[in-house]
DNA sequence: AGTATGACGGTTA
DNA sequence: CTAACCGCCATAC
C-alpha cells in the first residue's frame, strides 16, 4: 500500500490540543488496521495482539485520533460491535463491502481476520 | 516520577 | 440483556 499521509498525528489522550506529531507506537497499530481486507475485521484486542504492544485500550485511543487515514471500520470491540461513537456509520461502511453483520455487530466468526 | 485519561476486555452481579 | 468494577498500557503534563 503507499504510505499514508504523515500529516495526521498519533499520541493517545491528548488533552489540550488539535493533534501531536505520530508516535512509533501509533504508526504500528496504523499499520496493522490499513491490511485488514475489505469485508474483515479486527477487534480492538486482536490489533494490540498483532502490533505486539498495548492492549485495546491503547490501539482505540490511537485510533481516536487518526483513524482517519486507515479503514477504521474493521476495528470493532471483542463482542463484534463497533466503537459508540462511529456505530451507524460503521455499520453501514461493513455492511457496503460485504461483511457479516448481524444487527448492530459483526459475525466475528465469520469475519474476524486471521492476520495473513 | 507520579497522576490522569481513554473508539477496550473480561469477570461478576 | 445491562451495569459496575478492575486490569491493562501508552501518552500528556
Amino acid at each position: 500500500m503507499t504510505p499514508r499521509p504523515a500529516s495526521a498525528s498519533a499520541g493517545l489522550a491528548v488533552r489540550g490540543g488539535p493533534r501531536s506529531q505520530p508516535t512509533a507506537y501509533a504508526r504500528l497499530v496504523l499499520d496493522v488496521v490499513d491490511r485488514i481486507p475489505p469485508g474483515k475485521v479486527l477487534t480492538y484486542g486482536d490489533v494490540a495482539e498483532l502490533t505486539g504492544r498495548g492492549t485495546g485500550r491503547t490501539v482505540g485511543t490511537v485510533l481516536s485520533q487518526h483513524g482517519h487515514e486507515v479503514p477504521w471500520q474493521r476495528v470493532v470491540q471483542a463482542s463484534g460491535r463497533p466503537a459508540e461513537p462511529l456505530l451507524q456509520q460503521a455499520l453501514r461502511l461493513l455492511a457496503a463491502e460485504g461483511c457479516p453483520v448481524e444487527g448492530e455487530r459483526v459475525v466475528l466468526t465469520r469475519a474476524r481476520w486471521d492476520g495473513t
